[in-house]
Parts: structure tokens; C-alpha cells; sequence
DNA sequence: GATATATTTGCATAATTGTGCAACTATGCA
DNA sequence: TGCATAGTTGCACAATTATGCAAATATATC
């Protein structure tokens, strides 16, 4: 596990852990269709430009994908992507991976 | 799910999502046997003080668990638990718990 | 007691981050 | 062309955070 690996899962764990980003990504959670940034604007009471800001964090970890139709932006969950990430982490965490003949360096 | 859990979730997460503070759950990892905190101390290269602070961290959130053995203390960690919160974001997020009924709200 | 080691804490500081507001761009519609 | 809506960006500001150093505390050893 080499420095840029570490820094790149320390990102998608921080962009994760924002209340605002977490209630956002919790909120798309709930949605089969994609839904655009002024809707999701309804789930935490902050400015646009808010929302705006961090919906581009999300995008920046692929967190989130989205589609540009006319003036609107849709935004969708990367579910598998993160999902996958994140069961990474704890099967690593949990010791699942290399347990067999490595007990302690 | 709650403003509070949101909170303690991107707690969780927020914590994890440190360079530091993630290199010393790495390097926990790779241990089986508890290690104090001057041994953590070399997988990062800052103060002594810094990685206490972050070790602090990381037991607020239940990341790591001590036992304090003289004027050492020795950190582990908390593998089952932060897998187990790991993977239940895994699934909300991948949509594995409230699928049957629920298309988009 | 004196001294060494492990860890924490106070303080200062630099850097990052979340936020709101106002102005902006881009697109749709009459 | 004019106006409305969706979203972004610049700016300022407050709050948080990561860090190093020095001093403090706690414990072990001589």
C-alpha cells in the first residue's frame, strides 16, 4: 500500500465524511432515477451554490456521475464503484485478504 | 436515517479520511499483536505529539481500541466493528436493504 | 532521588474547508 | 430580443484542522 494509494482512498473517505455530501450521497441512495441538482438543493438547508460545490466534489471522486440535458444537471450514485471501494476497505480492515502466513511484521 | 446518523457516519468516515491517520489504520492492519504509539510513530513521518493526537482520534471513533500497559500504550484495531459500518454503507449505498418496493420516492 | 522513556497538552501557526452572497454563464421559452 | 431558470464562480469570512515545538505528566529503572 504505497503513499498514493492511501491518499487516494483518504479521499474518497473525506469526501464521504462531509454531513452536507453524506446526506446528498444518503439522499441518492433513496433514487432509481437521477435527479438534478435543485431537487437534491431540498435535502440540506444550504445555498445552491452549496449543493453545487459539493455535488462537484462527489463528481471529482467519482462518487457521483452525472448527465447534462439542456440547462440541468442530472446526478446519479457510482453505487457498484463506491460500494466496491468501500467493502475493499473493510475486507483489508477485517484481515481477509492475507491473513495465511502473515501474522505480524 | 436521521441527522444524527448521518453525523456519526461521516464522523466515522471524516476520521478515517486523513493520510495520517489512514497510514496508521494501514499499518495497524498488518498487525496482529497490539503496538504502541512510539512503533506507529515510524510509519508517519511526524512529531510524536501528532500521532498521539490522531491515535486520539481514532479511539473517540471507536476506530482503534488500547490497553494502556505501564507508560505504554498499546493501540489494535477494531477490525469487526468498523468492517461491519463499513460494509452497512456498502449496502445502503449499492441499494442491497430497501430495494423490494421502493423505486425512487 | 535522579534520570530516561512514553505519551499528552498548551500554544502558535499555516492551511484547508464549508458557507453565503452576489454576479456570472448557459440554456429554455415567450 | 427579453426574461426566467439551472447551475457555477469569485470573494470574503468563520471555523476547523493538521502540525511542530516545548513543557508537562506518568511510569520505569538505576
Amino acid at each position: 500500500m504505497n503513499a498514493a494509494e492511501i491518499q487516494k482512498t483518504a479521499d474518497l473517505l473525506k469526501a464521504l465524511g462531509e454531513f452536507n455530501r453524506l446526506s446528498l450521497v444518503y439522499n441518492l441512495c433513496r433514487c432509481e432515477s437521477s435527479q438534478n441538482a435543485m431537487c437534491l438543493c431540498d435535502c440540506c438547508s444550504v445555498d445552491a451554490s452549496v449543493v453545487s460545490r459539493h455535488l462537484k466534489v462527489l463528481a471529482e471522486r467519482d462518487i457521483v456521475k452525472f448527465d447534462k440535458v439542456g440547462r440541468e444537471k442530472t446526478y446519479r450514485l457510482n453505487r457498484n464503484e463506491v460500494a466496491a471501494q468501500l467493502r475493499e476497505l473493510a475486507d483489508l480492515i477485517e484481515n481477509n485478504n492475507c491473513k495465511r502466513g502473515n501474522y505480524d511484521i
